[in-house]
Formats: structure tokens, sequence, C-alpha cells
DNA sequence: ATGACGCATCGAATGCGA
């Protein structure tokens, strides 16, 4: 069984590439930020057509997220986090068919912060309090769970292509690694490091200044999974092919592999 | 220090991303 994540930064820009990807990567479950598409205007006939199931959660110009999944529509479909008000649309929560039965998947698009010293910032850290609270819950329920998506947060030095000149700055600051320990803590682990990886792995490369030729990039979209599903997990890779596609998305999707 | 690139918005310049 195979879960991806991908920030595709606009999928009425992004859907054909996405429509490539998926037939070269037919993954059981993906879940998409950015879509950037009120929910009328998501194309459900589109991937429909390619054998997915969707569930989403948009709004206009901003944010907006998507859960993918063959073999039937996601069950007990949660749209962003209950109990805390927001008008930003960025979790959908569902359950789709899988290892022994069944994996609840949480697809989150992070808010970016901006700067430290911001208030979007400071909503970042109340989302991120908040989405603490929603995913231990499900976690109580949903033992096989799998946290992923573009977190915007750098967990560690290794993370980011110039830790130093970095250091401090919005997805690493000290803050925001502290709140993706905390998400460990609720007994999840970063897949990604379960496995040796090439050195300098990133998720991310600025449009600008040529950053993906010179593979300046951040490791800031992640897949967390349950330690019910640790001993499953047989691989996680990011996969670059796309951000090298003309007019790319400036994130790459991250692939999980679980047995079963 | 700034901007650089890309996307979205009713129409151009601006906000935002990370």
């Amino acid at each position: 069984m195979k879960l991806a994540t991908w920030n595709v930064n606009s999928l009425a820009v992004r859907l054909p590439q996405l429509l490539d990807w998926l037939a070269a990567n037919p993954v059981d479950a993906l879940v998409l930020q950015e879509t950037k598409l009120t929910d009328d205007k998501f194309p459900v006939a589109e991937l429909q057509a390619a054998g997915y199931a969707v569930a989403f959660h948009g709004q206009k110009t901003y944010n907006g997220v998507a859960l993918l999944s063959r073999g039937g529509t996601a069950a007990d479909v949660v749209k962003n986090i209950p109990g805390f008000a927001d008008e930003q649309a960025r979790v959908i929560t569902g359950t789709v068919g899988g290892v022994r039965g069944s994996v609840r998947v949480v697809g989150g698009y992070f808010p970016n912060g901006q700067a430290p010293d911001s208030d979007k910032f400071v909503y970042k850290m109340a989302w991120l309090d908040a989405l603490r609270g929603f995913v231990q819950a499900e976690l109580a329920a949903h033992p096989q769970l799998v946290l992923m998506g573009d977190f915007n947060i750098a967990p560690e030095d290794r993370d980011a292509w110039d830790p130093v000149a970095l250091a401090g700055t919005i997805h690493l600051t000290p803050e925001e690694r502290t709140h993706f320990q905390a998400l460990l803590g609720l007994g999840l682990v970063d897949a990604f490091r379960l496995f040796e990886q090439p050195p300098k792995s990133y998720s991310w490369w600025d449009y600008r200044m040529l950053a993906f030729r010179k593979n300046q990039g951040l490791r800031i979209d992640h897949v967390l999974v349950s330690d019910a599903l640790k001993p499953v997990v047989q691989a996680c890779t990011i996969d670059r092919l796309p951000r090298k596609n003309e007019r790319p998305s400036d994130h790459a999707p991250v692939v999980v592999e679980l047995a079963g």
C-alpha cells in the first residue's frame, strides 16, 4: 500500500501534471495541499476517470486540501480541526482501506508563519496546538494513522540547505521544531528518517535563484506514521521528478510504502 | 537590504508563499 502527499500550488494549473504523476505512480491514497479551488471547481470527474475517489475542502485563492483514494471514497471524512474556528481550509481527514483493515489519513497544509515576529506566526502556533489535540484524539480512535502534508517546518538542521544562514528564520525556529517534536511525542515517527536517505534531501525549492538546480531547498513536507504502523513501513521517498517539469510546483511529492 | 519566481485576483499592481 502506497500513500503520498503533494503540495501542488494550484490544482487548476497542476492537474495535468497530477494526472501524469498518478498514472506513473498509482498510489492508493494521496493528499494534496494548496489546491486553491472552491469546492464547486474541484476536478471530480477528471480524477474519477483516473480511478480516484475524492474528498476535498477548498476555498478561493489560498489553501485548499484534498484526499484522493483508489478503491472507494474515504470514510468518516472530517474537514479542518473540530473546535478550532478557522477561515482557512487546511486539513482533511478520512479513513482509507489498507493494512489489516484501514488507515486513518490526516492531510494537512500547515500555516507558513511568514516570520517569527508576525501575527501569522502567532496563528501558526495556535493552529499547531489545535492540530496536536486533534491528532491525539484521532490516534486514540484510530491506532493505524498517518499524518502527512506540507508541515512548513524543517525539523532538523540537515533538513535545510543552509542551516547557518537560515538559523532562526521561519520553518527553522525552535518553536516550530518543538511543535514537530510534540507531534512525534503523540506516538508518531518521521517515516523518511526510518531509512538511509541521500544527503541534502529536500522537498521544496524556491522558484527563484535557480534554487532547484542548485539543490537549495528545505525538507518541509513530511509523512508521520503511528507507532502501530511503524513495523510495516517499507520505504519513504521524495520524488524530485515532477520538480523538473515545465511550470512545476515548488514542492515535490513524498511517498510512503506500507506492507500489505 | 532588496529582489529574484509563480500564482491569484476582474483588468494592474499587489499579496502571498517559503
